[in-house]
DNA sequence: GCAGTTTGTGTACACTGTCCACTTGAGGCT
DNA sequence: AGCCTCAAGTGGACAGTGTACACAAACTGC
């Protein structure tokens, strides 16, 4: 049955044919299994079917490999926050109700994230990340956006409802993405960490709660 | 003058006297030098000038030691935060602002530590975390409270001199937490890399208001 | 149908954590 | 004093990792 001179996944031709994807998606696999310290390269090329240093023709080191893995964990994130946002009762003109709410959401995509993918999770935030000047597209979602941009976006509805008076939306996006990031930290790793969801879900409405009041 | 025979520092004695310590000295520098991946057992002992399997004897595996290292993190994070409460205003009875100051203190110590020693602050929160049940004196500082119960008496303060209204006490660590953890994140990692420190602190301060005001 | 360039293979090395058997010598016993 | 014990350090080994170099295969454009 199994040809044991055929190694893992069978592979008829000598080339492969996506190599490069097939070691990314098998990257990915790693990091959702064991974080950013799982996904290693000898092991990505053993799931592929391939000789360790073939992954050398598509990434220079593992650390490249590492990034483009961190690249589609940001995706994922961003796609976690739209999933959040398309759920929401839909508007005509933006209202403090509707401002608000959008704002929530993309709070609670992110701690979504962090909760269901937490290898993933981990995988993007290790290691700098600046998406306020890095226009990958592979860090963005569906609809284009990376995860810093749907926050910024989320804050300016807050000015334009007068829920955020416009001198304090200056650095408003650092105070807000720490708290949601510091709570989802807190969620994986910290006191925080096997607490139902829905308890977590609270805590974060109460979060961003306190970050509408108080920015 | 340097005797081949005996490898890095030279040691007379065949019993090395206090080797888990100086192991862990050993780990806590490389720790501080390049966060948690950096403490390597094999260097540890290799700057003992000892043989690698030395460290079997104090440390079960490199886990161990890592976990002995995290400990040492956490104090100097609690000792930071002690330092900066003792450079407070002396004050007899708590009032409004010095509940506040005190809050804002713990937080600045919290990022003063993360900017500082990135290192060990990476250290401490590679791994899962739970202060409040863990009365473990390693990891408190010298005043023997640990970073989570200084943030916890700062919040008691708040109540008590009527800036945070006790039904909105409970669960308030988290959020504090949350908050300037987050911050943290993005001063060593994210976007806010490579600010001067006293913008930091700027943003710290303001992240603090925002967070009193919206508790 | 051939030359040249990609892409995957084979072999090798340095480095890691950890296992096992061995040696050393400090401290308690007689 | 002399001996014994046994914790503490040594030596050698192995599997697993990232990666460098030389080689083989097969797709590409002419």
């Amino acid at each position: 049955m199994t040809d044991k001179t055929t190694p893992n996944p069978a592979r008829k031709t000598y080339r492969h044919g996506d190599l490069r994807r097939a070691l990314l998606d098998a990257g990915i696999a790693l990091a959702r299994e064991g974080g950013p310290s799982s996904v290693v390269l000898r092991e990505a090329t053993r799931r592929v079917g391939v000789v360790p240093n073939a992954a050398y023709r598509h990434f220079a080191s593992r650390k490249e490999l590492l990034e483009a893995v961190r690249a589609a964990a940001f995706a994922g994130l961003a796609t976690s926050m739209e999933k959040e946002l398309a759920a929401l009762p839909p508007f005509e003109q933006p209202t403090a109700e509707s401002a608000r709410a959008t704002l929530t959401a993309v709070g609670a995509g992110y701690l979504r994230f962090a909760l269901a993918e937490t290898g993933l999770f981990r995988t993007a935030f290790d290691g700098p990340f600046e998406p306020e000047t890095d226009a990958d597209p592979e860090k963005a979602g569906e609809g284009g956006m990376n995860p810093f941009q749907l926050l910024t976006n989320a804050l300016d509805d807050l000015v334009e409802v007068g829920l955020l008076p416009p001198e304090r939306r200056l650095g408003a996006e650092y105070l807000a993405w720490s708290a949601v990031h510091g709570m989802a930290m807190l969620a994986i790793d910290g006191p925080l960490y096997g607490r139902p969801p829905e308890q977590i879900g609270m805590l974060g409405q109460r979060l961003i709660g306190m970050v509408v009041n108080g920015l």
